[in-house]
RNA sequence: GGACCCGUAGCUCAGUUGGUUAGAGCGCUUCCUUGACAUGGAAGAGGUCACAGGUUCGAGUCCUGUCGGGUCCACCA
């Protein structure tokens, strides 16, 4: 044991192990007929991701799980892989190109997509090398990529299958459109924000009677060069009168139409609306409704074009509102601009404001596909942990609306789908067709358009596995159990991935759903790199080490967690004392009966206490981490385990028995408990455990394939636990009085005690053979300042044990008296309640649940009653 | 406008179906350390559980309201 040093080297044993569980295949698994199948997919990282706490947290969330379940015996199989992330990839790589002055349609298309994927095969296993640091217990040897070859082949069958049933359409209407990406974005990729804008108020002169105007108010005023017409609510007095006469827009001179509309509320501004269907979502429906013209009047990167007229075509969209408030105060038409603060959309990758805009795009018509999706969750064949969730899952689902799925972009999967040029038939196949079958001619070109992003995303749990084509790895491992994200995610990917599951497998990919919380900072901000108040994990598993950083993230974690760079020390700290009370244990353990069982030692009945105790304490521990984890309560799971092994294990055991190392049954003892809160504690930290595992030459596997300690009901010893509570009361009394005792040099015997805690001086008196012992044993230190005791606790169990009377410890009189009196007054509440249940006006009147829980009581408190009975009785 | 979450020690948080004296880590005070570990050991101070009502024999826990903080959803131009 010599090579194992006092401070665990965290550097070193990880990298050590990294490498091993990697060459070894260690995590590689695979169909096996009689073993049971636990599978978890991988929220995949963008490719462009570098980890950051919230990726070290989710993933250690499911190594966890994982390593738990493979220790359990399941066969385990955790799929890796990446998402080729469309619009945030291409970012970067334009950017790249920026650099060199150059944008992508300098390039082309074709020269794009190589840079992209060179960019790829170069930077895009970034995150899963970081993932491997922190321990992740993938089955690296499947990592996939949502461009695979054949993963891409699971999407191009999902859109064509999906376009066949008529669930995929095409069509023209206002999206979100992001001016600086220069592509369509769905509801979910919009964020809104509130921003303090204006309310302009313009008077829109009638054509019969220039003088006269009606005034309407907007937020976007540049759009008005769009507009076709006003709407007014048809049953606003105001305005009943009004409807049908003509207006004439300003600046434009355009003649359009006040029409009727309910959409129309007569509350807000003045009651009468601008109708700009082109740039608009609103004013797009009520122009469908009323037939009116639409009027593009902007360049898709968010210029006017020449449809605004010259005044304001070339400018930008914000320029061009300036431009326009003040031609329209020169007009004189400008009533007043109100403070008014709304919602504006953002592209949630590069934040520039969104645009609603006209275009024809591709969308899924999600209405069908929410259905089932909704029940699997309603029926509870798939759970959501913590259960808040499912509420905000079902609403979203209930309000659903379409999917548009193509993004104006070049990186991604291509939308299968082809126009002829001769006829304009619209092919979408399977194979990439040659001749349309409609007209034969040749001239067929395909949609320029890529998908979503998350239209890959939504089969990552079968498509991995190798479908569409037929696996073993699909039967066996699919569906998976359980997923782990964040809440962000829940509509982008959750739902949509129950949805494709349910559509294409017909079984829902997952049943059990965790919800963690967001990583934060120590103010509450979200960790960001452009706060600049991110933690790197990396830098964290640099100083305090990889266990360090997980295991502090985990016991850190209740909804959000925040963080800041001192919480990993617990992490460290804990590592160190894995490994220092390992070093302890086997620098003194010579026993070569390295395999006896916790259950036969305790068969032992010649077993000192304190054996039992801790050997009690372990199980209790254990039945407690199984069922946190079995609940995804990760950190109560840590707390059990860090309170056993730091507070029970090392503060008191292992103090005890340090006198007592040549006896062998104390050893098999130590170390028996030692190797089996090793193995408790690997899924948490897999390093530090590994590590002292190979040390402790019980068995030359590596941990991760090691059973978990079996749970034997039988091991709980009350006697134990009560005699050892005891003996760490006397002993710790003690040591609270030890500095008041004031001895002189010669004197042991002679001892004053404080009068500050009387119950023990009393206890100490009644018993001075376990102060004799104390003295005894301990290194005792007098000198003229009083009195040094040096590890209270060692040794003093053999002494002790069984020998302190309880009424020594406990006013028993005092004791005896509390019971007497909740006797009396559960005695008392009884009699009322049963009085109550024999009133018969009562039995017919009250609802059945209040007569139930009445009962309920009375059967509650009788039974307290007849405890107290029992116990005084027992007394006497 | 709807929905949800949070408010417990100086700080960050636990507290599972209501049940003895409300817990932990960090920080703070005091003491200790020469053989596992100062990334350590011992002891201690510190809480009207946001506030106000209610249900109950009993409320940090359940209900109602108020205040404060946060998140998500929604087409108010």
């Amino acid at each position: 044991m010599s090579e194992m040093s006092t401070r665990f080297d965290f550097k070193n044993i990880e990298k050590k192990w990294c490498r091993y569980w990697e060459d070894g295949h260690i995590f590689h698994t695979g169909p096996v007929s009689n073993k049971k199948p636990y599978s978890i997919v991988i929220p995949p990282p963008n490719v462009t991701g570098i980890l950051h706490m919230g990726h070290a947290l989710n993933n250690t969330l499911q190594d966890i799980i994982i390593r738990y379940k493979r220790m359990q015996g399941y066969e385990t199989c955790w799929m890796p892989g990446t998402d080729h992330a469309g619009i945030a990839t291409q970012n970067v790589v334009e950017k790249q190109l920026a650099k060199e002055g150059k944008t992508r349609h300098d390039l082309g298309r074709e020269k794009l997509l190589e840079r992209l994927w060179q960019w790829k095969k170069e930077y895009g296993d970034t995150i899963i090398n970081q993932l491997k640091k922190i321990g992740s217990s993938c089955d690296w040897d499947r990592t996939r990529f949502t461009m695979d070859e054949q993963y891409s082949l699971a999407v191009r069958k999902v859109f064509v299958d999906l376009f066949k049933k008529g669930l995929i359409y095409r069509g023209e209407y206002i999206i979100n459109w992001c001016p600086r990406c220069h592509t369509a974005l769905s509801d979910e990729e919009a964020e809104y924000q509130e921003h303090q804008g204006a309310l302009y108020h313009i008077k829109y002169p009638f054509k019969d009677n220039p003088q006269r105007s009606l005034v309407v108010a907007t937020t976007r005023p540049e759009t008005m060069l769009g507009d076709t017409a006003v709407a007014v609510n048809p049953s606003d007095p105001r305005y009943t009168a009004l409807i049908g006469k003509i207006l004439i827009l300003p600046i434009v001179n355009r003649e359009i139409p006040i029409i009727p509309d309910d959409f129309v509320d007569p509350e807000f501004g003045t009651g009468a609306v601008k109708v700009t269907p082109a740039h608009d979502p609103n004013d797009f429906l009520i122009g469908k409704r009323h037939k009116l013209p639409v009027i593009n009047i902007m360049h898709p990167d968010g210029r006017m074009n020449e449809n605004a007229g010259e005044d304001f075509s070339g400018l930008d969209r914000f320029e061009a509102r300036e431009a326009i408030t003040e031609m329209l105060h020169e007009l004189k038409v400008l009533e007043k601009v109100e403070q008014h603060s709304h919602a504006v959309g953002h592209c949630y990758r590069c934040h520039t404001v969104i645009e609603p805009y006209l275009s024809k795009q591709w969308f899924v018509k999600m209405a069908p596909l929410a259905k089932p999706a909704l029940k699997v969750v309603t029926d509870g064949k798939i759970k959501f942990y913590p259960e808040r969730w499912t509420k905000v899952y079902c609403h979203w689902l209930e309000n659903i609306r379409d999917w548009c799925i193509s993004r104006q972009i070049w990186w991604g999967h291509r939308i299968p789908v082809w126009y002829c040029q001769d006829c304009d038939e619209t092919i979408v196949s399977m194979d990439d067709p040659s001749v349309c079958p409609k007209c034969n001619s040749h001239q067929l070109k395909q949609d320029e358009d890529v998908l979503d992003t998350w239209f890959s995303s939504w089969l990552w749990p079968f498509a991995t596995f190798g479908w569409p084509d037929t696996s073993k790895d699909l039967d066996y491992f699919y569906p998976t159990n359980s997923l782990f994200t964040a809440s962000e995610i829940i509509f982008f990917w959750v739902a949509r991935m129950i949805m494709a599951g349910l559509e294409f497998m017909g079984e829902i990919p997952f049943s059990d759903i965790f919800i963690h919380g967001t990583v934060r900072d120590s103010q509450g901000r979200k960790m960001s790199k452009s706060l600049g108040n991110a933690i790197d994990p990396l830098e964290i598993i640099d100083e305090y080490g990889a266990d360090a950083l997980r295991f502090s993230l985990i016991i850190n974690s209740g909804q959000d967690i925040y963080i800041s760079k001192d919480k990993f020390e617990i992490g460290r700290n804990f590592a160190n004392k894995i490994w220092n009370a390992s070093r302890l244990i086997l620098m003194n353990v010579k026993t070569d009966n390295r395999n006896i069982s916790l259950e036969s030692l305790l068969r032992d009945q010649d077993l000192d206490t304190a054996s039992r105790w801790i050997i009690s304490k372990f199980n209790s521990t254990l039945k407690g981490v199984n069922n946190a984890l079995e609940l995804y309560r990760f950190s109560e799971a840590e707390n059990l385990i860090y309170e056993f092994f730091w507070s029970n294990f090392c503060d008191w055991y292992l103090e005890i028995i340090k006198q007592q190392f040549d006896n062998p049954k104390i050893q098999q003892v130590a170390l028996k408990i030692l190797e089996s809160s090793i193995r408790m504690i690997h899924p948490f930290m897999p390093f530090v455990t590994e590590e002292v595992w190979s040390h402790l030459g019980v068995s030359d596997n590596s941990l991760s394939h090691i059973k978990w300690p079996e749970y034997k009901p039988v091991y709980t010893d009350i006697e134990s636990e009560q005699s050892m509570g005891l003996i760490i009361g006397i002993i710790a009394g003690i040591r609270t009085a030890r500095v008041q005792w004031n001895i002189k040099s010669g004197q042991s015997t002679d001892i004053h005690l404080s009068a500050e805690n009387p119950d023990m001086v009393k206890t100490l008196k009644n018993n001075e053979h376990i102060f004799n012992a104390f003295l005894k044993i301990n290194k005792l230190v007098i000198n003229d300042e009083g009195v040094k005791i040096k590890n209270a606790a060692s040794g003093i169990i053999d002494k002790v044990k069984y020998q302190i009377p309880l009424e020594d410890i406990i006013d028993i009189d005092k004791e005896i008296r509390r019971m007497k009196e909740d006797a009396a007054v559960c005695e008392k509440h009884a009699a009322d309640i049963q009085k109550r249940l024999s009133n018969h006006t009562f039995i017919e009147k009250a609802p059945t649940e209040v007569v139930e829980r009445d009962k309920e009581r009375l059967n509650s408190i009788s039974d307290k009653i007849k405890n107290i009975q029992d116990v005084l009785s027992n007394l006497d």
